[in-house]
DNA sequence: AATGAATGAGCATTCATTCAT
DNA sequence: TATGAATGAATGCTCATTCAT
């Protein structure tokens, strides 16, 4: 912690950047700090003053970077919504089938749901946000349930996937995703790689035209298609 | 003590069973709006003035029910958790392949999931309660989660399932029906009953040795996606 | 409870002097028990529930007894304070030099702050009480105080007492003995009546122009020390 | 408040230094309002509103200094059993007979009761404490027992003292101080002074194998540590 | 940027007391 | 007379937040 401050004496030459880079680690640092005695203890049996303590600062000392506690539990949640927007974005811009894309989906979020920031997106609650804050958390969970039923949709309009009601399906994938974020504990028996793995196959073998084990053993290239504009999908 | 006045009257066990009936009515009456509020605000937010003036009585008379917020909280569990006691002892009883358990249980459970007290049973936080319930509750989880497995390590013994790891699938399964309690509301556009059959033919279809459809294709000329009859689930 | 109500039943010629007469029965029965839980628990920790449990009542059944706590707390002291003037008016009545009626004063008081009642003349705290029943409290205090140095002082005129602030040994002589009552605990080694043997000979030797041992020397060749007949101390 | 800007300004460690003192002054200043409130209005019936309204601060400010109620009732008497721990410590100290240091401790005893810190001593109620406290308060009462039974133990053994049973004789003469705890008031007609003279001559008079007065006559210099004139009152 | 101190708002809980039965 | 139920009043305590330094 001190340490960007010396280094902040030594290099007069950028001392603002120098200052804003140590004021965006130290935010960082306190996120990290919150989410994970969030997590721990609970949003409302967590006190700022643990967090502030565990970091060797005290309370009023936070109010530098965040303007409520509020504020910190969003940050902690908008970091996890933005890993999952990047994952979210990079199957967008692959080119798969709808099964493929589903199954790179689960994979991915799986693997969030294994990480502190990942779980904050399911065990927060957003009514503990301001209304502001609050609708945007509700936006991007219909953003991500709609992806969900979106890719289902395309599996199925491009064949890879067996015909079904994309909204429920959707439900119980992520229903299974999310729950992760409840019982995954590091340290655990099970790597967050091997659940996702786990979970990308038997989550989607039910949807699947041709299982996996089928498939592959038949050595069939998965089917592609096109994809969709987003009208078709809706 | 009551005995004089019992005595008293007419029916002379009436007055203490009246008495006593009443009393477990409005306690019940309480742990009904009590689970609603907790619901609708969340166990920190609602307060037991809420619940009381809901219930047109004021927070002191919740005493005369109950010892402790925190005990309410966990009544409200504890009636969730009876149900699904219940259901599964009907189950454990019934001559089904490891299969038709499971999907029985899926089904029922799902069901239960979109009452009040069945999602009190995953909405609630064990930590908010004092730590001899709390533990009371992560034994009676940790016994629903052994249910799962126990049926699907059945269904591979008997060959109804497919050989999995009943760990994963497990998990994979209660997420999804957990999940409901977290999303499903009263007054959407999917009956409790709707989503219950969804989910215990999908959620079971990729472990079956013969997916429902197939094998509902083979028995029976009727494909059928909504709703079998019930029979044929359980 | 129920003794005097079947008793009343069976005895129809006197109803109106049994109902009195069992009234009073238990209103006496109600302060024996408060005077032991106040003592034990002190005044405001003890709850009139505990009171009617341990006498097998509701808590309401009190008030038919007495309009507050703070009336049964008065009423207790009330008991005791009777005790005490009894045994004044005793004292006084009876003919002794000064020092004899403190001797006999000392000894009695000593004994009855070894009783419930007794101890509550001292370790009730009179601030408890509504304003009307706390000033009863403190009249009776100064007047048992007043009867400390009237004797003191009838002692000095007669010369059986020599010449002393009859103020301050009053209060000194009363604070042992009020002491007793905050220390006295039954089933302990000693008796009352040890007691307030040793303290009628402790607490007035010191002002005896004679003292007891040397008086006793001289009058009669058996120096005792720690118990001599009753009737010499009175 | 500014000060410690200003000397900070100065001395590079003297902030830490005033601020530390500046706290302790107000926790002691807490304390003292404390104990004054609670011995006119007596423990539970005085409200931590009460005490910190007269400080001019809020109620929960005082959770800056102190834990609970009760760890600032433990506090004050605290406050009071050290001064007595050191007045023994000083006697103890004291080449003197048992008399001798009987007398001493009497007077400094019957002087400290009359002071607020020292009245709640004997004032307040043990029971009111976290059994963990109230049992160093029970300890502490017992050792201030056991002194004053030592001391007259020592003078029976050096000869200063008649014969006599420890226990009793320090029994009535703890009775007699600790009530002035309870009588004393500031304004009064005496002196703290002048009672702990008073008291001290009295209740060990008694005891003394030579009566003060006597010896005295018979010219011979009494042993005296504290308070050479004001023969007068005696 | 950081801190000690203070505050305001809120809440669970207790308990004497009342009342209808 | 006794009870179950209900209430009002009060209070200790917590904690996010602010402010002066």
């Amino acid at each position: 912690m001190t340490d960007e401050r010396t280094a902040n004496d030594q290099s007069p030459w950028m001392p603002f950047e120098n200052r804003r880079r140590a004021r965006d680690e130290k935010r960082e640092a306190v996120l990290r700090m919150a989410v994970q005695v969030f997590l721990e203890q609970g949003y409302h049996r967590a006190t700022l003053n643990e967090v502030a303590e565990r970091l060797n600062i005290t309370k009023p000392a936070l109010y530098n970077y965040f303007r409520s506690k509020d504020e910190i539990l969003f940050e902690c949640w908008a970091l996890g919504q933005e890993q999952v927007d990047d994952l979210i974005a990079v199957i967008n811009r692959s080119r798969q089938s709808g099964l493929g894309k589903l199954r790179a989906l689960v994979h991915a979020y799986a693997e969030t749901m294994a990480t502190d920031f990942g779980a904050s997106l399911v065990r927060f609650d957003p009514r503990d946000l301001k209304p502001h804050n609050a609708e945007k958390v509700r936006a991007a969970k219909r953003g991500i349930d709609l992806t969900f039923r979106r890719y289902i949709a395309e599996g199925i309009a491009d064949g890879s996937i067996k015909p079904c009601d994309p909204k429920l399906a959707a439900f119980a994938i992520a229903g299974s995703l999310n729950w992760i974020g409840h019982w995954y504990q590091r340290g655990g028996s099970l790597t967050p790689d091997a659940i996702a793995d786990e979970f990308a196959i038997r989550l989607t073998d039910g949807l699947a035209r041709r299982s996996v084990k089928k498939a592959s053993a038949e050595a069939a290239p998965a089917p592609r298609t096109r994809k969709p504009t987003k009208g078709e999908n809706r």
